[in-house]
DNA sequence: CAAAAGTAATTGATTAATCAATATCTATCT
DNA sequence: AGATAGATATTGATTAATCAATTACTTTTG
């Protein structure tokens, strides 16, 4: 088996850092519990990223990438997309949980340049969705774009928070 | 004028933390920065509340009460209900917009008393605008108070994260 | 003067980030 | 093959700053 450098324990360091920050948040992690699950020492981490910031923004985009990549995956009629991709919103707190708890924490986050980077990944998702609304001619994009995000949204806060009675669309299942 | 004592102070003390909280977020908020807002000493602080966190949720209830309030000063006919509420929600980020930061804020933070916190005040909102629509005979009441409830948040992340393209329905005005 | 209101000074814990050192490879030369 | 050297990977030890919380003291007021 091919031993891991270089670029492959940046690898490492981004998904223990997606896991812990996940689960911790971005205050409560601190960067020993992060070189713990990669498996590494502390100081370690800063000689891939200079600051704990940095790290954390990094491992941000590549949830919004993986987001944004599940989303192009769907493939559907014009008159399914609306209804195909709310499916594919909903399941991806099932595939990538701890993607969507780093966007969820993103939000609350105060740092400007942690900040610039979760609009920057919302922004992204918005311009994609409705793009794709746009294309399959539905009528209203707009509107229904920002109500397809705003539910998504509202998914993920519950999956979140973990209180179901917030989303209560599974209602009838 | 008369000079403020205890219960006095603990309300500065309220208020000082929520504009403090709000501003900068629960971990980048110092003790001694809300008591400086109040004009007391960082000590002074823990005189009213024995710890950081505690004061948090404090204010966070505050912040949910108040919100929760101006739902309940909408007067409405049944048929102009989800108008009105609509209208109303639109308009908390500018009477106000420290409550709603600290709304969005909470979501984020992990630790768990504040979650819990957290969950109980977005479910104490969900109950009443449920409620509600329930009463002024809204059909499927369910469903719409999720919808109402999503466009809320998302309205509100949108204020606070200053994103304004994510709620893009004040388009056309 | 005694209680209440308040503060200055300090502590103890935490933790991002640095530094200096060591271990582990990889390649070259003999 | 074995010695040698340079680079690359990795760590232990430490630092410097921050901050919630405590303690012991002072001021104000009724």
């Amino acid at each position: 088996m091919v031993r891991s450098k270089g670029q492959d324990r940046k690898e490492e360091i981004l998904e223990a850092g997606l896991e812990v920050f996940a689960e911790r948040g971005y205050y409560n992690t601190t960067t020993a519990l992060i070189a713990e699950k990669a498996g590494i020492s502390q100081p370690y981490v800063f000689r891939f990223f200079t600051t704990k910031e940095e790290l954390f923004i990094a491992v941000l985009n590549r949830a919004f990438d993986r987001i944004l990549q599940a989303f192009k995956n769907v493939e559907s009629s014009p008159e399914q997309l609306d209804n195909d991709m709310t499916k594919a919103y909903e399941e991806l707190s099932v595939q990538y949980p701890n993607e969507i708890a780093l966007q969820v924490i993103g939000i609350g986050i105060t740092e400007e340049t942690i900040r610039t980077a979760t609009k920057e990944g919302l922004s992204r998702i918005r311009a994609y969705v409705l793009e794709e609304f746009k294309a399959a001619g539905i009528p209203d994009a707009e509107k229904n774009a920002t109500t397809f995000i705003a539910m998504g949204m509202m998914c993920n806060i519950s999956y979140f928070l973990d209180l179901p009675e917030l989303f209560a669309f599974n209602k009838n299942k």
